[in-house]
Formats: C-alpha cells, structure tokens, sequence
DNA sequence: TAACTAAGATAGTAATAACTAACTTACTTT
DNA sequence: AAAGTAAGTTAGTTATTACTATCTTAGTTA
C-alpha cells in the first residue's frame, strides 16, 4: 500500500503482484494469504488479478520463480568475491541470512509449499531451487576439500545438509521470537560452530 | 481407517481424534488438514467431532498438548539413560529423529502452527514445547562445558539453535525427497558434524 | 478526434469451510 | 425393563474461497 498509479502495464502489474505476496508473506501464515489480500494490499480488486494470471497458482509460481532468481544470483555474487572457499561458504551464508531478514516471508513460503501433498508448480520451482542451491554448496564443499582447508573426512552431503538445517533452524528461532532482526546478530555465532565442525583440524 | 467400534467413550474419542491428525499430517499439508478429513479418517461424520470439541482449534491443542507430552517425555528418558552430557545430547538427538521418523507430520503441524500470525492457542504450545526443549539442551550444553567435554568457548544457545537446525534440515531433506527413512539414515552422519563443532579441541 | 485496446471495477457463481440444531441409536443405571 | 444420558447422524446455515462474465474507463494509435 505505498503508491496507487491506477493503471500500470501487464508487466508492471505482474511484478507489483510478486512483490506484494512477498509482503504479505512477511506479514502472515502464507497458506491464508488470499487473492482478495493480495489485491487490497495494491490497492486493486479482486477481479483484476486475473487480468494478468490464470489462476493462484500461477501467482505462487511467479513468486517462487523471482525468489529463486533473486536469490541463487545473490549466491553467485557471493561466491565470484571470496577468495577461497570457505570465504565463498561464510559468504553465501551471509547473504542467504541478508535475504531472509531483508524478506522474511521467503522461507516461510519455501516451507509452506514444500509441505503440499500433490507437486504444485510452486512446489517444483521450490525444490529446483533448493537442489541448484545445493549442489553450489556440494562443489564449494568438494573443493574446500581438495584445498586442505575443510576436513578431508568430511561427509559433504551431510555437510550441505547441516549448512540449510543453520539457516533453517535461524529462521525458526526468529518465528518463534517474532522478531526477525534477531537473526542478523544470531547468524555468526551459529556459523561459527557450523564451520569448527567442517574446517580441518588446525 | 483402522478398526470402527461405532461407539467410544468422550476420552477414547477424543485421544482418536488426536491419533487421526497427526496421522493425516503425516500424508498431506496440515493446514489442509480440514474437520471432514479428520472424521472420514477415523469413520465417524464431521458432526461427531463437535460433540468432544467445542472448536477445530481446541482439537489442533489437544493434539499440541499431546505431542509435547510425548516427545519431552522421550527426551528425559534419553537424558537419565546417558553417562556424560555429550552422550545425553546425541542420545537427544536420535531420539528426536526417531520420533520424527515414526510421526513425520509432528514437525510439518510444528512449523505450519508457528507461522501463524496471530499468537493461536496450538501456537502458543508450539511455543512452550521449544521453549521447555531449549532449555534441557541448554543446560546439558553448560554441564558438557563444565565437565571439558565441550568447548569452554563454545556459545551456548547459539549451540542449542544449531541443534534445533539440525533437525530441521534433516526434515526439510526428508521433505524433498518425500522419504522419511532419509532422515533416520542421514542422522548419525549430520550429528558427527554438528558434535565436531562443539566439542573441546580434538 | 474517432476507434481500438488494455486494465480495472462490479457483481456475480460454485465449491467448500467450520459449525449447529434436531433427531436417533447405543449404553448405563436403578 | 424403563428411563435417562452420552455418542452419533442428518441436514442444514453462514462465511469465505478461487474464479468469471459483463461493463466501464484510461491510454494509444490512426
């Protein structure tokens, strides 16, 4: 609800959609936020929705789609500056914890998707996400091996595995605090642990 | 769906209810988890539940209450079987998994019951139950410190965080895959790392 | 400026949700 | 066995959902 221009093109429109779920997402449960939600938090009805998508759905999938975007650029961004690789893995996981209090209601969708029964077009955008994420994680692990930097012993699946289970459990403690800033000051001390049990031993 | 003695007492009845939504979590997205289901799933009409519960609410509570009962209950019986506190928390850990795996929907309800804007009655258990959890981690993790088991550094509830993350990553993996055995298999190998990060040096 | 098109508003529809009132069946108690 | 009660069924009500058909207005082009 910030600025009103009655009449913006498809595209405009289309992208002003995304961004409000992204909102509201941050706002609310994301399995209520409803069409009529949507369109009052643009200042449009409800009708007009479907002007630009066929269905709900297909907003979710828009929404799922520019998070991704956003997100694995962000990834790669992070990962072109770092020197070496466990600078490129503190530095996706700074950016990834930028992300998630910058938009708060990303995870939560993530999570709420991931739970549907049926494979919905925003779940799969979901899942390709999380897998395209991991296996940056996977190569960045592998290499940090190879380097001597990170634990040769080390379980690499396990490793990605633990490296979403942080920001996860991070995310779950700003739920719970309703406090989404916490997360910023919690992050490097949990990282710090994080990277003591996968570094080699000094 | 499993035996329909037509008739129950008030108390069977309602500990029924209770065992059909946390089946049924297990099967599909709990927020979709609707009264209808819960009745057809235990053969009995949608009506009937409204005679043992005064509102779906108060059923999500009671399922709530039940699960926290349960799994804290687990968690202390692993604390009094374990020598040393490093020994108590992984003997947490694996039997939190355990009930993870053995009731797959107890975390998805968890999440799904926390994202809920308003501060609901099951939310605030949901609450309780991390809260009351937290705690016993917390003071195993001080204990492990104080015996030089675990790194007289090592931050303290940043671990606990971590230690809920664990899980959660876990979950999620479990998610995306769509199979729960996952987690019992991936468990030990995510556990080595996250033990690596807290412990005293080598 | 007239004609056309794209965006939005209005006012619906059908489906489904939680919840309820009235009735019926099974069980218990004396 | 009669009477009372607890549990369950039937058939609704109201509210809300995603989605749509029709009309109106703003913006663009000939």
């Amino acid at each position: 609800m910030k600025k009103h221009p009655k009449h913006l093109s498809a595209d405009e429109r289309r992208a002003a959609t995304v961004d409000a779920v992204v909102e509201l997402a941050g706002e609310q449960n994301p399995s209520e936020i409803t069409t009529t939600a949507i369109a009052k938090h643009m200042g449009v009805t409800q009708g007009a929705l479907f002007k630009h998508f066929p269905t709900k759905d297909a907003i979710l999938q828009a929404v799922m789609e520019f998070v991704a975007e956003r997100l694995l650029s962000r990834v790669d961004k992070a990962v072109r500056g770092a020197p070496t690789p466990i600078a490129a893995i503190e530095a996706i996981f700074m950016a990834h914890i930028e992300f998630v209090v910058e938009n708060p209601g990303v995870p939560r969708m993530m999570f709420g998707e991931l739970q549907h029964a049926k494979l919905t077009a925003p779940k799969r955008m979901a899942q390709t996400l999380i897998r395209r994420y991991g296996e940056r994680l996977y190569g960045l692990i592998e290499e940090g091996k190879a380097t001597g930097e990170l634990s040769a012993s080390l379980d690499t699946s396990a490793a990605a595995t633990l490296f979403i289970g942080t920001i996860q459990g991070l995310v779950m403690q700003s739920m719970l605090a309703g406090d989404v800033e916490l997360v910023r000051k919690d992050a490097p001390r949990v990282f710090a642990i994080f990277l003591r049990g996968i570094r080699s031993g000094q």
